[in-house]
DNA sequence: ATCTCTGCAAACCGTTTGCAATTAT
DNA sequence: ATAATTGCAAACGGTTTGCAGAGAT
């Protein structure tokens, strides 16, 4: 659970160029996002930011969250939930999801060729890609589940 | 925009097996799903069964399209919006989309190839594919735009 | 006759915003 | 000092449901 030094400079230096204060809220909810584990909840979100520091509120997790999103350090995904998770973001990076049903457990694979395919099929059809969503819905092998019991999708 | 009276038929036989009626809604909300544009919102199918059926309501259209989800004759989709789209489900078939930010046009497109990379890559990691989810979003290349000033999304 | 279906209006749930008070610069 | 930020509580938007009356078998 070791914050990425890096991933807050990145933050700090965002505010900095947008004119926008560094708050102890933000800073707690930055903590907690760039530390924790991936692809959590706004309310899993302000729960832990809470432990930071208390009586921060929905709606401040809320807009920090979209001034992450906007600048780029995180990415907004829903995975057939109809509640929206967040990731970290790596500059030009991008991989898509295995989502399993039975266990909640997401894994992230890249696969350049799906990729390839994909621009393939835009233009053919005479248009270019802008972005895509590739998620994967699987389940566990009999046996092989990393956390028996932990459902949550 | 003919009816198909296979599909027609599909859902004549699901209600009734099931024991449900076919009512006068239930079978003009069909005749706009099976026989329109495909991709088709709640309120859009709302819209078109009024002209066939006046007073319907949006909980019957809501209820039904439930029904044939459920019943495997259609399949529902978000493409990025916070609304819900349907379109005819053909029984093994599968397609993703293409979806133009530029004109709203939804393009179909299938891909052997991808299906097996999602297969390789769920294995790998001890999963079983259930589902998927593939969206890629385009823009028109200039000048090659199918609906110029035709925005939706 | 019986059990399903419909339309209405209200409940729901996550998200989004207006506002007066607070805080970072 | 000044402009951004916060927490609250209310608004929103699509979806979902309870219910009493209407309808299909």
């Amino acid at each position: 659970m070791a914050i990425s030094p890096l991933a807050m400079k990145r933050f700090r230096d965002h505010l900095a160029t947008q004119g926008l204060k560094l708050t102890s809220q933000r800073k707690a909810i930055a903590e907690v996002f760039f530390a924790g584990d991936k692809h959590l909840s706004l309310l899993e979100i302000l729960d832990q930011s809470k432990s930071i520091q208390r009586g921060i509120g929905y709606a401040t997790v809320y807009r920090t969250m979209r001034l992450l999103t906007e600048g780029g350090l995180a990415t907004e995904h829903k995975f057939g939930e109809n509640q929206a998770r967040y990731e970290p973001a790596i500059d030009g990076e991008h991989h898509d999801h295995l989502i399993c049903l039975d266990c909640g457990i997401i894994v992230e694979f890249e696969d350049d060729e799906v990729e390839k395919m994909q621009e393939k099929h835009a233009a053919a059809n005479g248009f270019a890609v802008v972005s895509h969503k590739h998620e994967v819905y699987v389940k566990c092998v009999p046996g092989r589940c990393r956390r028996p019991g932990g459902v949550r999708l």
